[in-house]
DNA sequence: GTGAACCGGTGGTCCGACCAATATTTTTTA
DNA sequence: TAAAAAATATTGGTCGGACCACCGGTTCAC
């Protein structure tokens, strides 16, 4: 029933720019560079890293992209407070800070999470439309062939875009980024996948019937037993 | 008291990469090239818009950490969908989709408002330190010379700080990102000044006491007041 | 039929040059 | 002598053209 896990990365094939974005990036997230400071020049980093400027380009372009850095014309690269302008795409850097997951952080996620997911699943009862409907039908009873993590995942999207507040969905995106490594591991148990497959049920039974409040409860259930369930696997 | 606004955009002398990107986003989130889609190929953009392929490389690139496009070595570029993987980032997109603001995702956006930030006041009252305090003190009592606005994010900025979770911070900041516009003009409502200053000093106390309660309910009020006051002025 | 070698097209990286904006220094000027 | 203006140096932005690495489809040998 459950998919074998690819625990294995893809054996990163990286790409040039990547490198030097993980460089920077790490070492800007870890105060390494302070905010304010000036970065070497593009030139010179070329020469320092022996690539080509505009490889180095591509890395700074991304760095950008991520409120990390702030590049001037006739000026320089200046390296940005994060805190100040940073986005959630930062998220994973600051929960793997040092390679190590940092569990300070991680538990703001899932106190984040128990405070927006609920939410939604409220918000979905409220304003599902019939589309919804079918489509959460179709996820919870018609797609045994589907790995639990997967299913799982799905579900919460189509909660998160029945919700009417397309905000959610993006926010969930980015959770999903951060815990989607640890979904295989988790349903591995099959305790967890036969308790996910009776979530399921529940919650669209719940927002079926336009019930906010039970559709809430519900949802914040479940991701109580989940953190639970999580942390114990992780100790 | 109220500095004069300076409204007008800085007349962005627009780096030729960003706008590749602009026109490539915009046609993305209007779905005028749909998910899946394949984009011409860099070097036939770059023939087409009359630049070089390195320009057009830095736009992908930037799109391509928007979570817009992926980019496949020895493949092509194609169109992702961005309710399924794009992040907070797109917000500003969506918003004003079309040049016009979408008053339905604006609506969006001041509903998670109301969910997150009281809880953050909330969660500040609890765990803040000496320090957040006396830099709320700073912020409330010590700074008359700094205008309204800048006051009252910074304000907003320091509760997510002492909140204790640094995802509050994160997610305060691409809320900021799209509100910031509309504060020069709410605030150049003299009484809008004068509410702020004494909801400043309500939190303020209300934090200082660990309050945790009063503190978020201050804050759902002032939200909400804020929410009308800037509907009205929309009108 | 099937697998291996091939080939065309695409993104990835490189080189070296020049343009454009900014910072710094030097010169001019009041 | 100090402020203003001009020249210069530095840095990011754009260019063009070349070659490499990877992917997909085609062809060909077996």
């Amino acid at each position: 029933m459950i998919k074998a896990a690819p625990l294995l990365k893809p054996l990163s094939k990286t790409k040039l720019y990547e490198e030097i974005v993980e460089q920077l990036k790490s070492r800007i997230i870890r105060r390494d560079i302070g905010p304010g400071e000036k970065i070497p020049t593009e030139r010179a980093l070329a020469d320092i890293l022996q690539v080509n400027r505009s490889t180095v380009r591509e890395a700074l372009r991304k760095l950008e992209s991520l409120d990390l850095v702030e590049i001037r014309h006739g000026d320089g690269v200046y390296v940005k407070d994060y805190l100040e302008s940073g986005s959630l795409e930062l998220v994973h850097e600051i929960l793997f800070k040092d390679g190590l997951l940092d569990l300070a952080v991680f538990q703001n996620l899932l106190d984040l999470r128990r405070l927006l997911v609920p939410e939604m699943a409220w918000c979905a009862a409220k304003n599902r439309t019939e589309s919804d409907l079918s489509s959460l039908e179709q996820i919870v009873f018609h797609s045994d062939d589907m790995p639990m993590d997967k299913r799982d995942k799905r579900l919460h999207h189509i909660i998160a875009r029945a919700s009417g507040n397309v905000l959610f969905v993006l926010l969930l995106n980015a959770f999903t980024r951060q815990t989607d490594q640890y979904y295989n591991l988790y349903f591995k148990d099959e305790r967890h996948v036969a308790a996910s497959a009776a979530f399921h049920k529940a919650i669209y039974e719940a927002i079926r019937d336009r019930d906010m409040v039970r559709a809430k409860q519900i949802m914040t259930d479940v991701l109580k037993a989940a953190e639970e369930n999580m942390l114990k696997l992780m100790k």
